[in-house]
DNA sequence: AGCCTGACTCAAA
DNA sequence: CTTTGAGCCAGGC
């Protein structure tokens, strides 16, 4: 479990399915790191897999913001969240209803 | 090691 | 509810 910090978050993003959203800092606190939402977000804009791989658009601020999406634009990260039947408002999300908790920590295949 | 940056978070005003 | 400020973590120079 020496593994770098980024395979895990990446691991953990991947679980989340379509119409379905987390946060940074739940990333982090399921790694470990409760106040590592800033290293997730980091590893994030790194973005080394294709979005198929790892839906870096389905991570959203703890408040419930859209966040960023790097040069492609938070917009395009609304877009791709709204298709998959997500229901952005003022640029903000529904954790209550959207949020996906239900993850398996990574490497316990 | 030290300093700066960033898809963040929380608490206070 | 919106706006500020300080805190925290990992990486790059």
């Amino acid at each position: 479990m020496s593994d770098n910090f980024f395979e895990l978050v990446y691991l953990v993003v991947k679980q989340v399915p379509p119409g379905r959203v987390t946060t940074y800092s739940a990333v982090a606190r399921f790694l470990n790191n409760p106040r590592g939402s800033r290293a997730v977000g980091w590893a994030m804009r790194q973005c080394p897999y294709p979005n198929d791989n790892v839906p870096c658009h389905r991570v959203i601020k703890a408040d419930g913001s859209v966040g960023g999406y790097g040069a492609e634009g938070v917009l395009k990260k609304a877009s791709l969240l709204r298709k998959e039947g997500i229901r952005v408002r003022q640029g903000r999300i529904d954790l209550s209803r959207y949020f996906f908790k239900n993850f398996s920590y990574p490497g316990s295949s």
